[in-house]
DNA sequence: CTTCATGCAAAAAGTTTGCATCCTC
DNA sequence: GAGGATGCAAACTTTTTGCATGAAG
């Protein structure tokens, strides 16, 4: 799913918003950053997100990617996701309610979805244990049943 | 919570029997790895379990503490958790119902919590995208109401 | 012009690998 | 004995850091 040019252009004054009332600069290189993300809908790691930006000819650092991707997810306009491995994957988070992730342990595809019952469980949880939840994540795993799946022998 | 004995019995039994019927050998490294592993029922990461078993003067290097745990993780009696960071955690899995986790992102404290909707939204979503569900990971982030809660001041 | 942000490369953190030695079977 | 498993250290991967240069305000 692709965002509107006029859903970027908000994407792009929030940013600039953000940057102005910490007193950050704006500077090409964050703004180039926030564009690569957003170019995809998918869940990038930040060493393909800094390729990607490398293929454009965008001159921006490993550094400055990850410093980048910081400040996006504290003004919410970026989510971090750790999917079972060591390297975190990233996605854009404007215009997206809260959602969840499946999996296929075979060919890695990550499907999105939502359930009204997690929000409850939230609230559940929060009651039971006194706890003033703020987010949570979920990741269910699996096989999906795609032909072009690979690795498919693994399934039961 | 804590293991009786003949539990433990039953889990070096059971890792005892998985190595034989894979033809893997019974080493004395391996089992200080379970032990270390079902002394308590925290969730530790790798290092802090190599650290432990230093201390008790086993003699087990870190690419003994991997690969053992990789072994418990496949027959069940361990469990990896990726918590947000890099640092993945290791907790026991035997005698355990699939449960979640609740963190506070100022002290860090771990929580539990088992909620049968969870198994639900598994099936809803199996069903809608035509998975065959293994398995999920949900964590709930917040904050805590302790006292002896450090950081307190980041909570809204 | 001041100061913060960048790029680079080195460091750090976590995990995996290669190889000689050791120990299970 | 034979071959898998271990320990060690080095490699590797991902992310963070320090510092001199460069550019935003």
């Amino acid at each position: 799913m692709s965002l509107t040019t006029t859903q970027l252009d908000e994407v792009r004054d929030r940013f600039l918003a953000y940057l102005r009332e910490r007193g950050l600069r704006r500077t090409p290189e964050r703004v180039a950053v926030l564009n690569a993300l957003y170019a995809t809908p998918d869940h990038v790691d930040a060493d393909t997100l800094y390729a990607r930006l490398q293929q454009e000819g965008a001159q921006v650092s490993r550094a400055t990617v990850y410093n980048t991707l910081d400040l996006l997810i504290e003004c919410d306009l970026a989510a971090r996701h750790q999917f079972g491995r060591q390297q975190a994957r990233f996605e854009r988070a404007y215009a997206y309610w809260q959602h969840d992730h499946l999996i296929c342990v075979d060919c890695g595809e990550i499907l999105e979805f939502c359930d009204p019952r997690l929000q409850q469980i939230q609230e559940t949880v929060a009651e039971i244990y006194g706890f003033e939840v703020s987010r949570h994540a979920l990741t269910v795993y699996g096989h999906c049943r795609r032909e072009a799946c690979p690795n498919k022998a693994e399934a039961a």
